[in-house]
DNA sequence: TCGCGCAGTCAACGGTTGTTGGCCTACATT
DNA sequence: AATGTAGGCCAACAACCGTTGACTGCGCGA
């Protein structure tokens, strides 16, 4: 018979549907509230399926959390255009599939989970950190630009996905475009 | 006797005690893991004085949130200069007394706790987007350039003092205000 | 001096959580 | 057909949570 590692294993199926579960509650309600009955119950299994696959519920959030930002490559792209682009992406990103957005699963858990937190920031560290060293060279001067560029960004995430201030939502994302585009071009390359 | 409303009755300092360790706890660990036993231990007193006096968890954290921005007056100040106040000043609230941000304490529990993320838009609506107003006339354009600047500031907020980003931490207050005055400046005078 | 009410303590309740181990079923191999 | 094993379910555990109610002691007013 084909080895294992090709074949697919029947249990395959309930892996894949515990960990987009598990992405959706934690989205939803973040670590703590997010119950692992309530993921279970998602992917219409029992819940002590989950300790048997992840082991705990550390170790499921821990899988669950893949966190790939997709950044666009950004050697094609006109310098001044930076800002707009960058900003336009994640606008697209977290208006997507609502299950796909793993930052804001990852932002709703790192307000009280230490964890999450520290993922969030390897996440930051390992893929915005080097798109802006490859705009800007000096490497100390990167992560002090990421940094700002951060807290514009994820504050938009914060204040239009997760406290929902009303103008935020309402405003259009071209206008978002327009008006915080500018701010991330500065941090970029002013 | 003079009447109990002018009397400060014996019960206050375990009010107040009560008070500023929900204030310590929630701040620190937001609402859900901030637990009403670990809130009494820290006042000193039996869990049960907690729901004598707040009634519930939910009661007792809309009493502990008390958020007063205490936005400086900037009627007096240079219209050129405004972003810079401003993120002086949240700069100055947040790396102050921890059991007095009231502010950090309500973004962390935002993040899950839907009563605290009305709360935090209440925060928004009544008291920066009057500052807002007060620079800019119309109602409407005041909303929207309010929502932007929350975006910057809460983002900060979090990227410092929740995520505590590397890089965002180790920029010192004059770099900061410095960098992110001037999109204060845009969003509110663009 | 005698009650009466207030501040505080103590133990317990019911519910929910993460986690565990035993049991059953269905399928692949011999 | 017999059998071993992996996949799945059920019931229960211990811990912890918010919350409740009965009890104790103390101080003030009559």
């Amino acid at each position: 018979m084909v080895p294992e590692t090709v074949r697919t294993r029947r249990s395959d199926a309930t892996r894949t549907a515990i960990l987009r579960a598990a992405q959706v509650r934690f989205a939803a309600d973040g670590y703590d509230r997010a119950t692992i009955r309530a993921i279970a119950a998602e992917a219409r299994i029992d819940p002590s399926m989950v300790m048997r696959y992840f082991g705990s519920k550390a170790g499921l959030f821990a899988a669950a959390v893949e966190v790939d930002l997709r950044l666009p490559d950004v050697s094609g792209v006109l310098r001044m255009e930076l800002g707009r682009v960058l900003v336009t992406h994640f606008l697209e990103r977290w208006e997507g599939d609502p299950a796909d957005d793993a930052l804001l699963m990852l932002l709703r858990s790192a307000a009280t989970d230490d964890a999450a937190r520290e993922r969030m920031q390897y996440t930051f560290t390992s893929q915005l950190v080097p798109v802006v060293a490859s705009v800007v060279g000096d490497s100390r001067e990167a992560s002090q630009r990421a940094g700002l560029i951060a807290s514009q960004l994820l504050g938009l995430a914060l204040t239009r996905h997760i406290l929902r201030l009303p103008p935020v939502v309402a405003l259009g994302r071209a206008v978002l475009v327009e008006q915080i585009g500018p701010t991330i071009q500065r941090y970029l390359t002013g």
